[in-house]
DNA sequence: GATTCGTGGGG
DNA sequence: TCCCCAAGAAT
């Protein structure tokens, strides 16, 4: 009897498998990180960041006790901070009310923080070994194309279709094994625009390639509006101390620390600026300020164009609702996004 | 259920 | 320069 498409894909694996750390352990903590960690990033990226986390929190129990706030400054740079506000209340959930064990069915993770489908089944089927499929990126790719699905994979109603399609394939006794070897063909040889056929396993068996359509698969119609925001940052500094705020809710960059801001839907002319800044500082009749050059900074659903204005206040009384005062190696410490950071990086540190 | 949450790299 | 999108989840 031929092999089957998970036992061709899984030998594939074998041979070409990236021997990453997370896949070198067992333990439901590390493989529970790692999972976090890569959702919508690419290895190269979060790679340094699983390292330096095992490395600062070896267990659930270290990383449930840590401040929310240095755990946000392990973050900095990833992006999608509500992952690692998640991550830690995940943690302190495990420790609490699962006694310091993490959860072992597909059910039961995802009542954790952060979890959704695909960590749970990646957590299920690579630390307990059970026989749940995962549905990434990667895997509405490989199998839209072997399979020529042309449904739209943006609209969520179609994520059943593609999980039933991958529990018919997936191995008996090797659910972790054919999970990580079906993203792996994914990430590497199945990719979007130049697929490596040649060096495909199971290039024999793809209907998408039998009839050519390896490109135009798979379908994905939802295209994201992009949103124009001008931040105008105050840089306010005195008695070698910097002005900087925790951001809130609803908005981009929770929980993370940027400076007194101005924002407009356009761009402020000169008057338009100075009226923004007396209005804030009433007080002060003159002062001097002085104007960065723009920079662009580009998110998955908005494009902001920031300033950063530098003002000398003298010895004024400011006060400003929600900031407060920090020393340079306390402005070091603070989680900040990664505008900001640069800014700091190339300007003040 | 459509929208919103970062950042960096590749074509 | 622009567009895509990468081991998605929450609201």
């Amino acid at each position: 009897m031929a092999k089957s498409f998970a036992q061709q894909i899984i030998s594939w694996y074998k041979n070409h498998m990236r021997e990453l750390p997370w896949r070198l352990t067992e333990d439901p903590y590390k493989i529970w990180l790692s999972e976090i960690i890569l959702q919508q990033t690419r290895v190269a990226q979060g790679l340094p960041y699983y390292e330096k986390f095992i490395a600062k929190y070896p267990t659930v129990h270290d990383l449930a006790v840590a401040p929310q706030d240095e755990v946000l400054r392990m973050w900095q740079g990833l992006g999608y901070y509500s992952r690692a506000r998640n991550l830690h209340s995940c943690a302190q959930s495990v420790v609490e009310d699962y006694d310091g064990h993490f959860p072992e069915t597909y059910e039961e993770l995802q009542k954790l923080k952060g979890v959704g489908k695909y960590t749970a089944a990646a957590i299920a089927s690579f630390a307990f070994k059970k026989k749940v499929p995962v549905v990434d990126g990667n895997v509405f790719r490989v199998l839209s194309r072997f399979l020529v699905i042309d449904k739209d994979i943006a609209d969520p109603k179609n994520f059943k279709l593609f999980f039933e399609a991958s529990k018919e394939l997936i191995s008996e006794d090797q659910p972790d094994l054919y999970n990580q070897a079906l993203m792996e063909l994914g990430a590497t040889l199945c990719s979007v625009s130049k697929p490596a056929c040649l060096l495909c396993p199971v290039a024999e068996e793809c209907q998408a390639r039998i009839e050519g359509k390896q490109t135009e698969l798979p379908i994905k119609l939802k295209k994201v509006k992009v949103r124009k925001r001008y931040f105008y940052y105050l840089l306010i500094e005195q008695n070698e101390k910097l002005l900087m705020g925790k951001r809130g809710p609803n908005d981009i960059w929770q929980g993370l620390f940027d400076f007194p801001l101005i924002e407009s839907k356009n761009v402020l002319s000169t008057p338009e600026l100075e009226k923004e800044l007396s209005s804030i500082f009433p007080k002060q009749k003159h002062f001097k300020y002085e104007l960065s050059n723009s920079v662009k900074h580009i998110l998955t659903h908005q494009i902001i164009e920031a300033f950063f204005i530098s003002i000398d206040m003298k010895k004024a009384q400011i006060k400003i609702n929600g900031y407060s005062w920090y020393d340079e190696g306390e402005v070091e410490e603070l989680p900040k996004p990664r505008l900001v950071d640069k800014y700091l990086k190339e300007n003040f540190y």
